[in-house]
DNA sequence: TTTAATTAGTTCTCAAATGTAGAAATAAAT
DNA sequence: ATTTATTTCTACATTTGAGAACTAATTAAA
């Protein structure tokens, strides 16, 4: 384990913050295909849900069953200290080194 | 592949992109250790650089040996338009998320 | 009123891509 | 021949990703 935060796991750390106490599966897996316009399969999230939970970054607690046909009891995620600590962190490195002039020179005709 | 750009990914490039015509093996090596304060080795910069070029996000070209004792022939390294265009788009995406006012409130004490 | 069908969700299993290290090879100067 | 800067090779670990299987709830049908 490199205690790093991968591309995707930043995504889904970042979709569970903005949807506070309504993230579960599959609204996450909906949050994450529409602002981001990519396709995800929930296997793909589970798993990663499973490793950031694992890895300390979130906790789940499981909610009541809704009164929806089919609606069964959902896991709902909230990030930990260390999951927003970890994004914050990743952040900051991240707006350090596009904030360096050369780069911002090389690549200022794309953003 | 994915075409999408993982986290050492970005790093790497980003950094090429930081040192214009002067990234090659080594020094790239020794800016990233030095910017995003992490040791890395090596053999892992160059198997992602190599993958880096297979997927088109760089090129390269062999530059001349210096007069240093051991100064072979580097091979230096550039962003193509894929990899300024590449590094751009997920920039972009990651700033529209981090715009998000919930995400914002949610990690407004650890930025 | 039990049983079948339907549905929202989660968990499991496996394959592919990415990340990481270290050793080996190469080519230059001494 | 030795030392040194650099690249290339090899191997493994971790993350990403898809889809099937499973679970538990509601509704419909017998």
């Amino acid at each position: 384990m490199r205690g790093f935060i991968g591309e995707f796991e930043e995504l889904v750390l970042l979709t569970i913050a903005a949807l506070g106490d309504q993230a579960y599966g599959v609204s996450v897996k909906e949050s994450i295909e529409q602002r981001a316009s990519r396709n995800i399969s929930i296997g793909a999230l589970h798993t990663t849900i499973t490793r950031l939970e694992e890895k300390g970054f979130i906790e789940s607690r499981l909610g009541g069953a809704t009164q929806e046909r089919g609606g069964r009891k959902k896991r709902f995620f909230l990030l930990t200290l260390e999951g927003k600590q970890g994004l914050a962190k990743i952040k900051n490195l991240r707006d350090e080194l596009w904030a360096d002039p050369n780069t911002q020179i090389a690549l200022s005709d794309f953003l």
